[in-house]
DNA sequence: GAGTGGTCTAGACCACTAC
DNA sequence: TAGTGGTCTAGACCACTCA
């Protein structure tokens, strides 16, 4: 399928070689990595090493299926899951480009672990308290489980250089996992959890603020009155059963959250 | 197509008939509605009116798309687009079946529209300002335009039951529409762009929290200190132009932030 | 009118799960 | 061993955009 040699003057800019004429792609079929999945990888490469600038047009789906000897679906298959991760767009009559954005790293989303593993740079974890209590009516109702029933409470101050970020408070249904308060300490909880076989689906989260206790304001070493961002969160797994509840609080002086939504069409 | 009586002992729970067998799907082919979207969609309510509970098996994909006199791959695109709302989950080897969620109304991650509309009950708004301005320097970053270039300001109070909420200011690139101050306060500003023919594609946000100046205070009715909730936002559209830049501030005693994340796997 | 993505079909083989 | 979803193919027709 060598593409006809499109530079001789036909029309005005004949067949517009789209940016990924030059690319390479290396399909490899006897890999277990699905081949669209493959596809979309490459593409994402190509697009953060600048390979692929943006309003770069991808060229039309046939021609790209053929060239690189897959089906349409499957090309469509990859294109689509960069469409879905905000890199690509799409529109009817005119083609695929790369988006136009300063945004080139879209803060995952997911920041269900990140936001757990702190901003960077080395993050310590200090637990409070680690032990087994009756649940009470707010976390009952979190966890979709009985009043009084026993649950994990699980208490840890996080810091970053030193100072200290966020008080975190989590109840767990009890025999979920075993909280090893030295793994606690040395990791996040949601990487723990996902060691044990746990598969995050879903969370609801509401953020808020208000001004610090005396009591939280010496933990946190901020003064009486600060503000303070709040979390409350639920997150459930892919059975949809409640893993995890927690309040979380932040200093505002030193923590905020930072993330993209993408808008779904 | 008939399908073969199955309730005949064989085995000893033949069939094992899915909750999807006493449903009736209504299939238009003549409707422009594509067939994946009219199946998602009934799918969708019959999830939500408990027709189809959680756990509940929906019966393989070859006999659903034999039965709805569709294709596989079509059947497919509708339960993977309820998969990608959270609703089902897939399972190779076992089936799909209904999320057991507590969390069955998933409140639209894409708020973007939703949290400048209030959160339900007649919210109003009372546009301050609505003016061309130069483009300090934070306003030129997140714009991505050149310092001292013209913007429009807007500035709005927005009000729910007669009490402030929240102060929201912001930066469009100028000739991106006409904003007329009457519309303004009748409606959202998402909701003015996306008449104007702007399609929002992506937003990146922070989330963050201070105490309120005086002034800010008495803007909003609350005390000198009192802890805010403030957000900072630039929306791209789907060409990856800054369409907007705001920096908003809520009170933090009558306004959350509430939504639900999706773990991408 | 030419070119694009959007949708749809009717098959196929494979990997994984459960029994 | 049977049944499931995961992947892939090679076509087809339509709706939309743009010149």
């Amino acid at each position: 399928m060598t593409p006809p040699t499109a530079r001789n003057g036909d029309r005005t800019r004949t067949v517009a070689a789209s940016a990924l004429d030059a690319l390479h792609f290396a399909l490899d079929r006897s890999s277990p990595v699905p081949l669209y999945y493959q596809l979309a990888q490459q593409l994402e490469s190509a697009i953060e090493h600048g390979a692929l600038a943006p309003g770069n047009l991808l060229g039309n789906e046939i021609d790209l299926s053929t060239r690189l000897g897959l089906s349409r679906p499957t090309v469509r298959q990859a294109i689509q899951s960069l469409v879905d991760k905000g890199l690509l767009v799409r529109r009817r009559g005119v083609g695929t480009q790369v988006v136009h954005s300063q945004v080139r790293r879209p803060l995952e989303l997911s920041s269900l672990y990140d936001d757990l593993e702190a901003a960077g740079q080395g993050p310590t974890t200090q637990v409070v308290r680690n032990e087994r209590v009756p649940a009470a009516a707010d976390v009952a109702a979190g966890l979709g489980i009985a009043e009084g029933a026993e649950v994990t409470l699980l208490e840890r101050l996080r810091s970053a250089h030193g100072q200290p970020v966020a008080f975190l408070c989590n109840y767990l249904p009890p025999a979920l996992l075993d909280l090893d308060t030295d793994r606690l300490e040395s990791t996040g909880l949601y990487h723990l959890m996902r060691s044990a076989g746990i598969t995050l689906h879903s969370a609801r989260q509401t953020i808020g603020a208000r001004a610090a206790t005396p009591e939280e304001a010496a933990l946190l070493g901020e003064q009486e009155g600060a503000a303070l961002l709040t979390m409350q969160r639920t997150a459930y797994d892919d059975t949809g059963r409640a893993v995890e509840y927690g309040t979380h609080i932040y200093r505002a002086s030193r923590y905020a959250f930072d993330f993209q939504l993408l808008v779904r069409t």
